[in-house]
DNA sequence: TATATACGTCAACATGGCTGTCCCATCCCC
DNA sequence: GGGGATGGGACAGCCATGTTGACGTATATA
């Protein structure tokens, strides 16, 4: 081969494992979150409604504001999703306690009846993912998605464990 | 917050767990995603011509109805942000050798050059988390993400290297 | 009392999905 | 050679979900 060594960087050495992580990370959160498409769309309901029935359930009396956080979106869109889940009877509110401007969001029981049947769905693939993959790589999935998670971000998903 | 995950326990089934993947899902692709916004936002495109992008680098002279297979929608969707692609001179097509009904897809050389600059943001971005996790990890992340993919959506990802 | 914060809301707009329908060129098989 | 299947394209319109900017009100706090 005439042609000449390209230079040994270590970034160039690495780029097909990167795109190799990208196109994975791609097709498995899309396959993911196709799953619950179905158990949605007959309710006409959609993911921005899933996502937020979600995060009210892994954390109860959640506040707006948090809640606007976690989703990253602006206050008008979530209002469109959060006014039309409370009108359903899936979510109800209540004036914060310490401080009475805030709003707590807490599933209803029908609420939390569709937030556990959706999660069915999620419990099911992903369950079958750790269970194909084995224990330990269930761990580096975890490692490398923290990796890819600012510190701020990272603080917050702890917080839907110990928040309460 | 910055503290990394503890192993995943025998009983790795549990719902705390499978929560805990989905979240570091949904915030692990959400940040990646967005880091790519932030090149594409001056250009006035979106991410769906991103992808387009991503995908006709990775298997040049791709046809349509795979470009189709790979981002999984309609074609009416596609030939929106393709047309935009072409007419902007960041794609080329040709006429296929053996089906002259295909039409053949491949950057340009501007249209390799903004891929390759929309690729760093990616490639930063993982490679921190790849090195932050370490090389077992990798795998294990590989491994679990290819236990969300369906089998059939799998070949495709893995003809992204073999293809060409 | 003054200012900042939490929440809500109106109006307008962009992106990127979708459906349904119809079209043309080309391929392939009987 | 004709007919159906396939690859690609296009029109029209709809929907979900994001955006900005401006404004209003209740409550907290310095």
């Amino acid at each position: 081969m005439a042609v000449p060594s390209p230079p040994a960087s270590p970034l160039f050495l690495r780029e097909d494992e990167i795109r190799r992580g990208v196109e994975l990370l791609y097709f498995g959160y899309s396959n993911l979150t196709h799953s619950i498409d179905a158990g949605l769309a007959p309710l006409g309901l959609g993911r921005a409604h899933h996502r937020a029935l979600y995060f009210i359930s892994r954390q109860p009396d959640l506040t707006v504001s948090e809640l606007l956080k976690l989703l990253a979106i602006t206050k008008q869109s979530l209002g469109r999703v959060l006014s039309e889940l409370i009108e359903r009877g899936y979510i109800e509110t209540r004036t914060g306690t310490q401080d009475r401007r805030q709003k707590l969001l807490r599933l209803t029981t029908s609420g939390t009846a569709l937030e556990a049947e959706l999660f069915r769905a999620l419990r099911e693939r992903m369950a079958a993912a750790y269970t194909q993959a084995g224990q330990g790589s269930v761990t580096g999935f975890w490692r490398v998605l923290e990796g890819l998670i600012p510190e701020a971000d990272l603080s917050m998903v702890a917080g839907l464990r110990s928040g309460n």
